[in-house]
DNA sequence: ATAAAAACTGACTGAGTACTCAGTCAATAA
DNA sequence: TTATTGACTGAGTACTCAGTCAGTTTTTAT
């Protein structure tokens, strides 16, 4: 499918489909193996352990998002603060379906648990998350500034509104009820939290 | 700890803590015979497979669920439609406390695998899924009718709030940003969401 | 008391599993 | 040409685990 020059590349790669489509414990590093078309041993030459090849995952996830969002910074166009903030919200969900495989990972409860004794993965977690809260949180102090968000506390508006935003992306994921048709109410709940009515 | 009477309770009351705590993958039967002082074979006469166990744990939570909401809906006191949710949104946080584990399970991905495949424990699911989001749903139509909240879609707002609520008690056990201090925040939100101000 | 049924036991099986390691091979360096 | 290196191989190892089953104990019915 994608061009990848080394076999190390296509390890990880293929490592991060079975990953958010299995999980950790219901993958075998044998079908990764088996999948890139490299030896079983192969993998272990260039990561230690399976735990190791998780970790690499999660950062190239990282770094993949960074990537979006750096792209997405320099394409926006500059309108007012409760804009940014609806076109935030667009942004993650256009995220949350292009990289569905990678949002899979993070709707998982592994990454979490590792997380309690690895610092590196959490590190990384927590880097994403930043990420996005920031994102929110910008949008929010600037149409404090411009008058089109009222005098709320900013910090955890933002992270109130990442958290309903991860929420249904999740449950779209999981499938029990119909997220999709959702996301006009979202944008229209969070417009209604931040709205500055008496500017 | 729990007086469990007859062995299979024990079984299925061990089995709870290890699902939640450490997931079903990660679950060895031996250990759930050992902790429960049953033989490794007790536990596959009384439930088939490790999935029939599974489910069985899951049935049984759902029953405890449903029987803490029937406690809420004698006890709680006649107020407006948006005390109600109000009140709504802090049972479903008093619970997630006072039910952890159980919650955990529920905010694990297995569960929603297994549901893909297997119509009990996608009906089991859903049934735990609606009960709440019909105690938020009754709550506005019934602010509706009494004039605190406004004229809003209330299956769609209902979904919103208990992805937010549901999301927000997920992020608690993840532990990856403090959510408990965003409590008075989620209140805060939901009211300006639904308030009726023209009234 | 006795037979029948139900509950329970734990050694055993076989299909996996992560990881190892002795060795191959192609590409460079001397 | 020869030596050295580093990517790569795949059979092997030690282990885990869900599920089985032949047999034992306990309970219930007559």
């Amino acid at each position: 499918m994608s061009q990848t020059r080394t076999k190390k590349e296509a390890i990880l790669h293929a490592a991060a489909v079975f990953f958010s489509e299995k999980g950790f414990r219901d993958t075998a590093m044998k079908d990764i193996a088996r999948v890139t078309g490299v030896a079983d041993g192969t993998i272990f030459y260039h990561f230690k352990t399976k735990e190791d090849l998780f970790i690499a995952v999660l950062k190239k996830f990282k770094e993949e998002i960074f990537r979006e969002l750096e792209i997405y910074l320099t394409v926006q166009k500059q309108t007012t603060g409760l804009e940014m903030v609806e076109g935030a919200i667009s942004f993650f969900f256009h995220l949350s379906h292009q990289m569905e495989a990678r949002f899979l990972l993070m709707h998982r409860h592994y990454p979490y648990q590792l997380a309690r004794n690895n610092p590196d993965c959490r590190q990384c977690l927590e880097e994403i998350y930043n990420c996005f809260i920031n994102l929110f949180e910008e949008a929010i102090l600037k149409g404090q500034q411009d008058g089109t968000i009222r005098e709320v506390a900013a910090h955890k508006k933002a992270l109130i509104i990442f958290t309903l935003v991860d929420g249904l992306a999740r449950m779209e994921t999981y499938n029990l009820y119909r997220a999709g048709p959702l996301y006009n109410e979202l944008i229209e709940s969070c417009r209604t939290m931040l709205e500055n009515k008496a500017g």
